[in-house]
DNA sequence: ACGAGCGCCTGTCGGC
DNA sequence: TGCCGACAGGCGCTCG
């Protein structure tokens, strides 16, 4: 599912309360069961068994698509990938077809991290940085400014799709608000990053502040198969809108290929690069 | 430095 | 109805 917004939204249900379930904060770990091997990355399975136990469940924050869980020694971080959830169930519930790893709490409930496809992650390591180290800047967080992020695009000579796709040049972004973000922005997908000038870079960084705001205040989006809670889904301007109308001037969106990735985006708001 | 292609997985949808 | 390919919110790897 997941991106920004999304990992935001459940971060903030797993510590306030929400999406039906309490918070997990003060909670103990009294029991673990991991039901797919490859879902965790580090350590082994037995060292993770024996670590995690009895580790009271301190915070959680979020770093890009990561979401970090914070025990009274370890961080339990987890990646979403593609349709991977955590979800809070009471203990008498039975398990989900696709649970992967869950995690027994004193409380009688039960965290799982829930994920059909697969391709999820979770570590439980002393130290974050070890995962999330090499992550580009937060793009809500102050110190992101207009100026560091035109920079940043002129430090490199890529296509403005896959760069903002690249984790380790603005953390958080995915396929969906990217689009969004360029078609808010009026910019085409495969314009060199270094070709822009200060109005445009300026643009494209509110663009994605907006975008990812936007996302958050509507709990994210709830697309395919799997409801999620958010409804930002109902408001997309170009992603998987193929043929429609572009809100803004009427053309229809078009979709390309950029990078293995579908790529929305109104051909007239967002003329080719020459 | 950069982009293309592929692997990892399960499921849905549309066309024939 | 059944089969088959395309496609899906991500990312790490190789290879030019």
């Amino acid at each position: 599912m997941p991106e920004l917004p999304e990992v935001e939204t459940i971060r903030r249900a797993l510590k306030n309360g929400g999406r039906g379930a309490e918070s997990i904060l003060g909670q103990r770990v009294l029991e673990s069961c991991l039901l797919w091997e490859r879902t965790l990355a580090e350590p082994s399975s037995v060292e993770f068994q024996r670590r995690i136990l009895k580790q009271e469940i301190k915070d959680l924050d979020r770093r890009g698509k990561f979401l970090l869980i914070r025990l009274s020694a370890d961080t339990l971080i987890i990646h979403l990938r593609m349709s991977g959830d955590l979800i809070v169930v009471n203990h008498s519930k039975p398990v989900a077809t696709h649970d992967r790893l869950w995690l027994g709490l004193e409380s009688g409930q039960r965290l799982a991290f829930n994920d059909t496809r697969k391709f999820g992650r979770a570590w439980l390591v002393a130290d974050p940085q070890k995962v999330v180290g090499g992550l580009g800047p937060e793009p809500l967080e102050d110190h992101f400014t207009p100026q560091i992020f035109h920079q940043s695009l002129h430090a490199h000579r890529r296509q403005l799709k896959p760069l903002l796709l690249d984790q380790t040049f603005i953390a958080g972004l995915g396929n969906i608000y990217t689009d969004e973000a360029l078609h808010m922005a009026q910019l085409h997908p495969l314009i060199i990053s270094n070709s822009l000038d200060t109005s445009q870079s300026k643009r494209l960084w509110s663009s994605i502040r907006r975008v990812l705001q936007e996302g958050i205040e509507r709990q994210g989006a709830s697309i395919d198969w799997v409801y999620r809670g958010g409804d930002f889904q109902n408001y997309f301007r170009v992603y998987q809108r193929t043929g429609e109308a572009c809100l803004r001037c009427g053309s229809p969106i078009v979709r390309i290929t950029v990078g293995q990735r579908g790529t929305h985006f109104c051909a007239k708001c967002q003329p080719p690069p020459e």
